[in-house]
RNA sequence: GCACCCGUAGCUCAGUGGAUUAGAGCACUGGUCUUCGGAACCAGGUGUCGUACGUUCGAAUCGUACCGGGUGUACCA
């Protein structure tokens, strides 16, 4: 493609005297392979309509003899149809790497501590995990960071609770938990929090207790106590709550990330904002010290030392953006939050780059929308109310039960259809999730995909030794075509980081494969080695593609 | 009030720094083939691309205004 878009733009150059990059599309089949409108834009500029510009140029492109066809189209299109073995090269491109030498910090996920994942963290992580993958493969050093509170009024609410649970404050009773695994400990903690929650709610003397319990918990970190009773049972299920993020990272399949605890990022962020409190980029006001967000560009004030003196999440954030940057020395950090934090973080960054001018143009902050279920249908009534990442996924894998006879394939054909689920829609807007269709052998899903791979394996199976084809059939252009696209999408993707493009790609791919095979005899025909040679190629593409998203391509199903 | 996001087929979504007839899946209807895995293939859409103006040879896409839904807007994270 860029080689047709330099010709092009040599061609307007010697014919019209004018500079352009000339950009190529991809148009229905029925118009060829290639499609450029660069004549229209043209006409203007060189005062000439857009038909005879497009006539010179495909006359030029035609002169070449490197086309199987140039024509002129509509108001001025000019459609290019590839022959056939530069068709097969296409197949075999290597997607570019765009972020190749490129350090790059990817932080998503964010669960706090001491809390269990909900459905917004399974999106955020599994789409996340996805993304990283797109920056692997698009050649960046990459570090996936994650961040959370591990410190703070929900942390104290969680303690208090325990120890209403533990009936008071002697942790060799968190021995009883010995023999229980890192979910079962989760979901603990998580009802200690209801309880200290509700509890805050209801009594002020409770209220009071756990305000307290909040001071002391800060302390923990600051005098570095892991000898009081108390203090021993913040420490241990903290550490709880790190494996349950480990393991619940190992049941989704995604790759783990590095953890900064806010007890970690807060001191760093307070350097940071008191040497910019001296140096005038912050400001005391009301008791508090703040950002003032430029009006003109909607920023909005944010406080970043609260009155009493306590670091808010803003200074925490900027700490995280110092230590990544300490650590890892980014060119560029990308960063996944619901879309609620949306101004929020605009205002972080500005911050952060007034305190830091060479961080200007490095961070990318981008945000999900939340997950909506189902409505009137029987997932809603079995997911009902449910918020637990987990709990989703359960539901998943009790559906795919139903579909997957064999045990051993039930997690892969699992974690693809949540995989898909999430990678299948923009980044952006609020998405829905429905069982039925996350789950469905039929249309646009991750068993889908994974069934059609697998299909072909077993069509390969029975051919001993498929030869890389050399040549395009009439009856292989269409399949052959969509194959070359590969490339193109993966480049797409990588460079948008939507993965969203592969999906319907992949999905796109697989319809024309169905066709190709419905009408074509591979095994026992005429063409056995040669088409088998094509199965091969698709099988490997899909496999391809599907391994980007994350999801493991199955030989049988 | 101000700012940002969203509004495309019955449902779920692609397409959005302009272009040839606005596309998929689901659902629904009919058909094909004595199935290399039929979990297939083929056929079937009167969609005000939220509304109205505007810019242009051309707008779902750009601009302005409005309508509807959501989010955010100083001591929570």
């Amino acid at each position: 493609m860029e080689q047709l878009s330099y010709t092009v733009a040599a061609i307007t150059k010697s014919e019209f005297d004018v500079e352009t990059t000339p950009e190529f599309s991809r148009p229905d089949a029925q118009f060829g392979d290639y499609t450029t409108n660069v004549a229209m834009q043209l006409a203007k500029p060189v005062g000439q309509n857009p038909r005879a510009i497009a006539e010179k140029i495909a006359e030029k492109l035609a002169e070449s003899g490197e086309y199987e066809s140039v024509e002129v189209a509509g108001p001025g299109f000019i459609n290019i149809t590839l022959k056939s073995e530069a068709l097969l090269h296409l197949v075999r491109a290597e997607p570019k790497a765009f972020y190749s030498g490129k350090k790059i910090v990817l932080e998503y996920s964010c669960p706090n501590a001491f809390k269990e994942l909900h459905t917004g963290h399974l999106y955020n992580t599994v789409f996340g995990d996805i993304m990283s993958r797109l920056l692997l493969v698009g050649g960046a050093q990459l570090h996936r960071t994650s961040f959370g509170g591990d410190v703070g009024l929900h942390v104290a609410k969680c303690l208090w609770g325990m120890r209403v649970e533990l009936g008071g404050e002697d942790p060799t009773k968190l021995e009883e938990f010995n023999n229980k695994n890192a979910f079962e400990r989760a979901s603990w903690i998580s009802a200690a929090y209801v309880r200290g929650a509700s509890a805050y709610e209801d009594s002020e003397d409770s209220k009071a207790e756990i305000d307290d319990l909040n001071k002391t918990i800060y302390g923990y970190h600051d005098t570095n106590d892991h000898e009081s009773p108390l203090a021993q049972i913040y420490w241990t299920t903290r550490q709880w709550s790190y494996d349950y993020f480990e393991a619940f990272y190992a049941l989704i399949e995604v790759a783990p990330l590095r953890y900064y605890p806010e007890s970690t990022t807060a001191p760093v962020g307070l350097k940071v904002v008191r040497e910019q409190l001296a140096k005038g980029n912050l400001k005391e006001s009301e008791g508090a010290v703040v950002f003032e967000g430029d009006e003109s560009q909607h920023l909005h004030t944010r406080v970043f030392i609260t009155s009493k003196g306590l670091p808010t999440y803003e200074t925490k954030d900027i700490g995280v953006i110092w230590l990544e940057r300490e650590e890892y020395g980014f060119d560029h950090r990308y960063l996944i939050t619901g879309n609620d934090q949306k101004d929020y973080m605009r205002v972080v960054f500005a911050a952060a780059e007034t305190f830091s001018p060479e961080l200007a143009g490095t961070m990318t902050h981008m945000t999900n929308g939340t997950v909506r279920f189902g409505d009137g249908k029987k997932m809603s009534s079995r997911l009902g109310n449910v918020t637990r990442g987990l709990d989703v996924v359960e539901a998943v894998r009790e559906k795919v039960r139903e579909l997957v006879q064999d045990e051993s394939l039930v997690n892969d054909v699992t974690i693809g259809a949540i995989k898909y689920a999430f990678a299948r829609y923009r980044l952006g807007g609020d998405i829905a999730f429905d069982l039925d269709e996350t789950v469905s052998l039929q249309g646009n899903s991750g068993p889908y995909l994974q069934y059609a791979h697998a299909r072909a394996r077993r069509i390969l199976e029975k051919v001993e030794n498929p030869t890389s084809p050399t040549t395009v059939r009439t009856e292989d252009r269409a399949l052959v075509r969509k194959l070359g696209e590969y490339r193109e999408v993966i480049e797409l993707s990588t460079q948008e980081l939507a993965p969203h493009h592969i999906c319907n790609y992949l999905f796109e791919l697989a319809q024309e494969f169905n066709r190709y095979y419905e009408k074509n005899k591979v095994v026992g025909s005429d063409h056995e080695l040669h088409r088998a040679g094509i199965v091969a190629l698709y099988a490997d593409t899909l496999r391809a593609g599907l391994m980007i998203l994350g999801i493991v391509a199955p030989e049988k199903m």
